[in-house]
DNA sequence: TAAAGTAGGTACTTAAAAGTAACCATATAA
DNA sequence: TTATATGGTTACTTTTAAGTACCTACTTTA
């Protein structure tokens, strides 16, 4: 589960907002979630080291606003390494920290689910191949 | 990455939004995004079957409102099965079908990552002990 | 007679997230 | 001389999601 703004009535409860926020699956999750995150994680994955501008380019849509705070939230997780060099003009690169790669077992397992469901929602909605035959 | 609204300047790029759309990896990681989703399929998995008022009781803090909604989400997305009896009073029971079975070794690892880095922040704040000896 | 439990549905409000646009300093190229 | 590129930041606006409260219909219980 994911924390929202904690309601009035739930902020007394103490207990329960602890154990929603504790859950270490959630914290987790929660970095991977919102939009364009995996996807930043996928051209890093991919493509290697990448600066802020190719990123830009490559992650197709996503603004320069968000794609800063996506990226301070992953360095901040230790998921994705930023090496600043002070040149002008200057020159950040960003690439996949050891947290980042450790992720990938876990979101090829995802992919492997999601196509293998998309496969299975096909065949089931093709039974027309059978009997048109 | 997930698909956020699209904005007018991203909706001429149809490219641009179906590759977002169209990734199997987000499509399942959407189901699993946003408060008490993954809270509900642990309760489920744990507990097993449980009936619409036991759910909101064990999910502390959740309203009926978005108990419903992440149900019916679930259950189109085939991860949580619904069965209504009509009997008077209602009894609704759910049950976690196939597919949210199936999520549970992923699940498993994403929990088994989140404890060691876990492990790995506290042993890494705690050079004290050491130094204290 | 009224309350409580069943499983939600609906309307309204609020808060968070995301988007847009303008701006910063500096240097190079046209 | 103006535009472009670098890697952002900031202010403002819009969209989406979530929360709250109240409602249904029927039965059993106090």
């Amino acid at each position: 589960m994911t924390n929202p703004a904690p309601p009035a009535a739930v902020r007394r409860e103490d207990a329960a907002v602890d154990a929603r926020s504790a859950c270490p699956v959630d914290a987790v999750l929660r970095l991977l979630m919102g939009p364009w995150t995996t996807y930043i994680l996928y051209v890093l994955r991919t493509q290697g080291p990448r600066r802020f501008g190719e990123l830009k380019r490559e992650v197709t849509g996503i603004s320069a606003k968000v794609l800063t705070e996506r990226l301070r939230m992953l360095e901040e997780a230790q998921l994705v390494r930023r090496d600043y060099q002070a040149t002008i003009p200057p020159q950040v690169t960003y690439s996949l920290a050891p947290r980042g790669a450790e992720l990938t077992p876990m979101l090829d397992m995802v992919k492997d689910l999601a196509l293998r469901w998309q496969t299975e929602d096909a065949v089931a909605l093709q039974p027309a191949r059978q009997a048109a035959e």
